[in-house]
DNA sequence: AATGAATGAGGATTCATTCAT
DNA sequence: AATGAATGAATCCTCATTCAT
C-alpha cells in the first residue's frame, strides 16, 4: 500500500478538488453559524487549505457564501427532480400528499442550506450580502414551483387563492423546520398536519368541496 | 451653592437611563444583525455611551444580549396581556379568531425581537449564548400558552391533538413572519388563512365538526 | 534606583503622551518610507504601543498620516515665525537674502516633513489620502507667503511677475531639497545660487534694475 | 496535421510582446503609485498576464521595477537624441534657450518616469531597491550632460561655476515638474523663467557679461 | 455611576513568491 | 514560453474585554 498521502496534496494542485473542499467546509460552518459566524480562518482549518488559497478560488467571503448557496440550491433542485420523477401519473390528491411527504424529506436532507438561508433572510444589514440575494431568489423560485403545484392539485382555484395557499405552505414549511431545530418536533408529522391544514383552509373558504 | 447642573447630570445621574439607552441600542442592532453582528462598539456608538460603560451595566456581551431578550419578552407579554384583557367573555370561536388577529398584531409590533430570536434559534454554535436559551424559554412558554388557548377553543380535543395544532400554529406564525420579512406578504392576511387552516386541519382529522 | 519603569507605562494610561509617541513614530517612518511604506505594525513597534492602541487615537492610517502632516506643518510654521521675528527692520535686499538663508535652514531642519510631503505630492492614486490634501494645503499657504515676501522685496512688480518668481523659488527649493537628498549637495550653497538666480531672472526680464 | 492555430498563439508565441505588456503595465502603475504601491497583482491584471508569468520574465519585483526604469531611461535618451539632432550648428545662446525648451518638452513627455524616479529618490529604506540605484545613475548622467551643455554655452566658466549652474538647473527642473503635478503650473513657462534665472545667476555672480 | 486608555486575539484580505505542469 | 494553484507572512482594522481613575 503505501502512497505517502499527507504531503502529496499540496503539490498536486488540483483546483477542482480544492474548490469543493472549501465549499464543503464553508457550507458546513455557515449552515451552523451564519454569515458573520463563518470566519475564513475556520473555513481554512476545516478545508485544510490556507486562508490565502481560499482567495484564489473566491473573490471574497461574500462570493464564497454566495457560491455555497448556489451549490446547495443546485443540489436541492437535483434532489427534488429525483423525487418528482417517481410520481408522474398520480391523481391530484395522491400527488398532493406525496408532494408534502417529499417536502418534509427535503427539509431533513438539507438542514444546513435552510438554516443558512433563513439566517440570511432574517438579517437586515446595511449592505446586503450577495448570498442573501441568492437565497431570496431560491425562495421566489420555490414559491413559483408551489403555485404550479397547487394549481395542478386544485384545478378550479383562481390566482389569488393559489397565492394564499402557496404562501401558507411555504410559511408552514419554514416554521416546521424551525420547530424541528428548536423543539425537536418531527418534521414528517408536522407536514402531515400542514397538508391537512392547507387543504382544510381551502375547504373552509369554500374554494373546494370537502371530500378528501 | 446650587448644583452646577449641566456637568452633574452626565456624571452622577441616571444609571437607569443609561441602562435603557444601552438596551435600546443593543435591541435595535441585534434585531438587525444577530448575535455576532452586534458589536459592543456599535452599541456604544448608537447609545452614546463609551464601551466601558456597557461593561459597567452588563457583565459581558452574552448577558447584554440575554438582557435584550428578557426585556423584549416582558414587553411582548405586557402587550399580550393588554390585548387579552379586551376579550374576556367571548365565545370560543370569537376568541379564536380574535386571538389570531392579536397574534398578527404582535408580530408586527415586535419585529426586532422575533428576528433576533429566530436568528438565535437557527444558530448552532459550540457554546450556546445565554440569549438563545432565554429565547428558547419564551418559545416554550408561548407554546404552553397556545395549548391552553386551543384547549379552550376546541374543548373536546385530547392533548396529542392540541399539541399538533399548537405546533402548527406556532410554525405558521414563524413562517408568516419570515415571509413578511422576505417577500413582504401581509401578515394580517396570512393569519386569517392560518386560522382557517388550523381549524380546517382539525375538521379534516375529524376532531371537530365543520360548522365554523 | 527604584521605580520599576518598564511595566508602569501600560497601566498609567496617559493619553496625550501616547498620542505623541505614536505621532513621533509615524512621522519618522513616513518621512523615510512614504505612505504605503508606513505600516501600522512598524509604527506600533517604534512607539511601543500595540497596533490596536493606535486605533484608539486615530481613526485609521489615513488620519494618522494626515495628523503627522498637520503637526509637522505646525512645527514648521512655528520655526518660521521664530526666524521671522529676528529680522524686522531690514532693507528689502537684506530681507531677501536673509529669507533665503532661513529657507535653507528650514529644509535642513524638517527633512522628514518634506520627504513625506513630496512623496505624497508625487503619488497619483485613485483615492487621494487625506494627508496628501493636507500637504497640498501647506504648499498653497507657502506659495502665498512667498508672494507676500517677494512683493515686499520687489515693490514695483505686478502680480503676474511676482507669481512667476514665487513659483520659481518654490520649485528651486523643492529641487534643491531633492538634490541634497540624492546627490548630497549643500543646501545653503544651493540657496545662495537660487537667490541670485531669482534676482537675476527679474533683472533679465527687465523687471528690476541691476544694482544688487 | 496543421497546427490548431487559435490555441497555439497564446501558448507558444510572443515572449517579447508579453514582456512589453508587463513593462507597460508596471511603468504605468509604478509611475502613479511608486514602488510599494505597485503590486505584482495589479501589474498582472493590467497586463492581462497571470502573476506567475511576470516571474518568468523577471526575477522579482525589484528587477521588474528596475527594468521599468531602464527602459524608460532608454526612451528618454532616445527622445533627447532626436531633439538634439535638430540643433547642431546653433549659436551658444540659441542652443541654450533651445535646450531649455527641449527639457520642458521632455518632462511633459515622460511624467511616469519622473514621478517614479523622484519617488524612489525620496524614499529612504533599509534595503535600497535596485530601481532606485538605476534612477540615481540616470541623474548622474543627466548632470554630466548638463555640465557639458553649460560648458558649451558658457565657454569661459570654470568647473565649480558650471557645477553650481548645473545643480541649479536640475533642481529647477525637478521643482517645476513637481509644481506642474501639484499646482498645475505651465512647465514651458516655468522653464523660460528658469532659463532667465540661470543666466541671471551667472551674470549676477559676474561670471558672464549681461548681453542676453 | 462612569470612562479614557489600553490590549491581545482574531477579523478579512493582499502580498511577493514558488512550483509542478 | 507560460500558467493554475498554492502559500506563509504581512496588510489594515475590529473585537471583546480590562483596569485605573
Amino acid at each position: 500500500m503505501a502512497q505517502p498521502a499527507s504531503r502529496q496534496r499540496k503539490t498536486r494542485a488540483n483546483g477542482v478538488a480544492s474548490r469543493i473542499a472549501i465549499l464543503d467546509a464553508a457550507a458546513h460552518i455557515a449552515g451552523e453559524r451564519g454569515y458573520e459566524g463563518t470566519s475564513i480562518n475556520a473555513v481554512s482549518e476545516r478545508s485544510g487549505l490556507p486562508a490565502s488559497s481560499i482567495y484564489w478560488h473566491f473573490k471574497n467571503k461574500d462570493e464564497l457564501i454566495a457560491a455555497v448557496i448556489d451549490r446547495s440550491y443546485s443540489d436541492w433542485i437535483e434532489a427534488l427532480r429525483r423525487l418528482a420523477d417517481q410520481d408522474s401519473e398520480l391523481s391530484p390528491v395522491e400527488m398532493y400528499s406525496s408532494g408534502m411527504r417529499q417536502s418534509a424529506e427535503q427539509l431533513i436532507q438539507f438542514p444546513d442550506f435552510l438554516r443558512l438561508g433563513l439566517m440570511l433572510t432574517l438579517e437586515r444589514r446595511p449592505s446586503e450580502p450577495t448570498a442573501r440575494q441568492r437565497f431570496q431568489a431560491t425562495r421566489v423560485e420555490t414559491l413559483a414551483r408551489l403555485r404550479r403545484y397547487l394549481g395542478r392539485v386544485f384545478e378550479s382555484l383562481g390566482e389569488a387563492e393559489i397565492e394564499q395557499l402557496a404562501v401558507l405552505t411555504l410559511a408552514g414549511s419554514d416554521g416546521l423546520f424551525i420547530a424541528a431545530e428548536s423543539e425537536g418536533i418531527d418534521i414528517a408529522d408536522g407536514f402531515e398536519t400542514l397538508a391537512r391544514a392547507v387543504m382544510g383552509a381551502a375547504v373552509s373558504f369554500g374554494w373546494v368541496r370537502p371530500n378528501s
